[in-house]
DNA sequence: CGCGTGACTTGTA
DNA sequence: TTACAAGCCACGC
């Protein structure tokens, strides 16, 4: 198995793998996170490729809630796997009380984890609608 | 070191 | 809506 050594890796440096596996634990239940922004919060912007791969090795992982992790159309991306682990990711996401569309797709807008929400009003630009309840 | 590949993203057509 | 290209990092050969 490849991605052995690479877990193992992950297990035993603390390099930018240990980072987004910190991040992904922070992802809170009923919201749901992009590849690019836990590289983001991980200190690693632009490398959601990485979170991608990270987490691929990090799947057995049951503390670490992969199934929040979504690509940037909202959309779950598909793996090497089968479709098995796509269905189960949308399944767990549906339990958490997440909505799917007839394509799909999750809205980032409503659904996307804010883990530092700015002053909730309209002090911001284009907040207006959204951002008005948060689920659980 | 170089190359190809990958659970990605953004921009452009 | 889909398809490509370029950019990012890490891994295996």
């Amino acid at each position: 198995m490849t991605r052995r050594d690479a877990v193992a890796r992950e297990e035993g440096a603390a390099g930018s793998w240990a980072r987004i596996r910190r991040v992904v634990r922070r992802i809170p239940r009923g919201r749901v996170a992009t590849y690019g922004q836990v590289a983001a919060l991980a200190g690693l912007p632009g490398q959601a490729r990485l979170v991608g791969y990270v987490l691929y090795a990090a799947a057995t992982d049951g503390a670490l809630p992969w199934h929040r992790v979504i690509n940037a159309q909202g959309r779950i991306s598909a793996r090497g796997e089968g479709p098995g682990a796509s269905v189960l990711q949308r399944l767990r996401l549906e339990q958490e009380g997440i909505p799917f569309d007839a394509r799909g797709r999750v809205s980032l807008e409503r659904w996307g984890w804010r883990p530092r929400p700015p002053r909730s009003g309209d002090a911001r630009p284009g907040a207006g609608a959204r951002a008005r309840f948060l689920p659980g």
